[in-house]
DNA sequence: GTCACGAACTGATACAGGTCAGTTTTCGGA
DNA sequence: TCCGAAAACTGACCTGTATCAGTTCGTGAC
């Protein structure tokens, strides 16, 4: 059974049964954290970084005049906590949505399967490279694109992260988020999600109801959003 | 004499002098490139990467809707296109804002300086994290600052990048950013920025003219804009 | 010295999205 | 089956920023 971060990584390097077999090293303390329990803090010293294995988690930033960014959602086969294991004070807040499984790294875990396993060093860049893109589009459609296009890419590049770790297709998917965490993603307030959510159901576009997301078309929505997958879809290991 | 790398590097890892020697090795084919060219380019497959020696950069996305979100500003010591480089296609340009120096690296630069020096693989994804946060601080901004906090927050972690290369001091620095840069940058208008320079000036906060940035009142401005260097500042190597 | 051209700057007006102040729906628990 | 709380939803009104359509400034070329 390969573990979801497995399963990640392997889509960017052919894995050997060595690096497998250290890959399944990391997941040896395992942790549970109940709903609304934060993971990663602001400011915290000495933090610890950790695997998702199953549930949902949401990277986020508080402001002083009292709005908070959510960042970034982690799926099952993401770290999560990385560059607060980098830095020596964690710089955002990392919250579980639902029941969360994970498995705890230190980053001298990390250091020794670099030293050991080299190829696995590209694929983690890889992997941070493949978030920062993540966050790098997240940035495009609050910069330049308008509630509507922002909301339905934001849906479709869930969407297309839940299909590589096997948890969504292009009919839609399971999903836990609030119409408030989609404000606080999107950049918008919560009474204006509402609304475009409306007229993206109006228009036959999608559908957002609690804990499920439903394509209704899902080819309009694509154009609509200007969603292009290139830098998620790896069709195929680029190391072998 | 270290390059711009080399100390950037330096700041996270105590480099060995084998460790100094690959990256030195880096440094083999040197090209240069007049303002305004593209270094990368969205959809190129085979994208190569390079180190940036000196000038400076951005990089960019455009959007279906004629207009375009600038990501990120490289300075000397800054990776350009690694993420072009791990996937098969870029997924954004990178311009040339003055005259560039540069070195080339590929991938397998990249790999075999892992195999063989497996800390330096360790000093990269803290570099990539880097790049990651500050993507992330500039998400933050346009998602969840307003107009003035934002600009101010950009200039002065501008600012701050500067200064750790030694390029920038808190009285202010050189910066050849257009106002029209800026507007695609933080996600405004053009017209917009200028008003708010305007007001920036007239509180006394700071002076952008032409090719200067000046920082009149720092303290005021670090509250105004909420400025934390945490992410920046290592304040020492943490891998000795 | 004046021409030309891009960058900086400006006032008037439009509108996307925010804010306020609710009501309605949903759903788990007693 | 009723209750309470949180989430979803709504209309009325407000505001920050965009857009349009210019003018002014600065600088290098001739």
């Amino acid at each position: 059974m390969d573990s979801p971060l497995a399963r990640k990584l392997g889509a960017f390097v052919a894995l050997t049964e060595k690096e497998l077999a250290v890959l399944e090293g990391f997941h040896q303390r395992r942790r549970s954290f109940e709903p609304g329990v934060d993971l990663v803090r602001q400011g915290q010293l000495g933090q610890l970084a950790y695997i998702l294995a199953d549930g949902w988690v949401c990277s986020y930033k508080l402001l002083p005049n009292g709005t908070r960014q959510i960042v970034d959602f982690q799926v099952p086969g993401d770290f999560l906590g990385l560059r607060s294991v980098l830095f020596r004070t964690s710089d955002h807040n990392a919250e579980a949505m639902t029941t969360v499984e994970v498995s705890e790294v230190s980053s001298v875990d990390l250091i020794d399967a670099f030293a050991n396993t080299p190829r696995l060093a590209t694929a983690v860049l890889w992997a941070t490279s493949r978030d920062e893109a993540m966050v790098v589009e997240h940035l495009i459609g609050i910069g330049r694109r308008n509630a509507m296009e922002r909301t339905a890419h934001f849906l479709l590049e869930l969407g297309a992260r839940l299909e590589l770790v096997g948890l969504g297709t292009k009919r839609g998917y399971a999903c836990p988020l609030s119409q408030y965490m989609l404000a606080d993603a999107l950049g918008l307030s919560a009474v204006h999600i509402n609304r475009v959510l409306r007229q993206l159901r109006e228009e036959g576009l999608l559908t957002f109801r609690t804990g499920q997301v439903i394509f209704d078309d899902f080819e309009r929505l694509l154009k609509l959003a200007d969603f292009d997958i290139a830098y998620l879809d790896q069709d195929g290991p680029l190391l072998r």
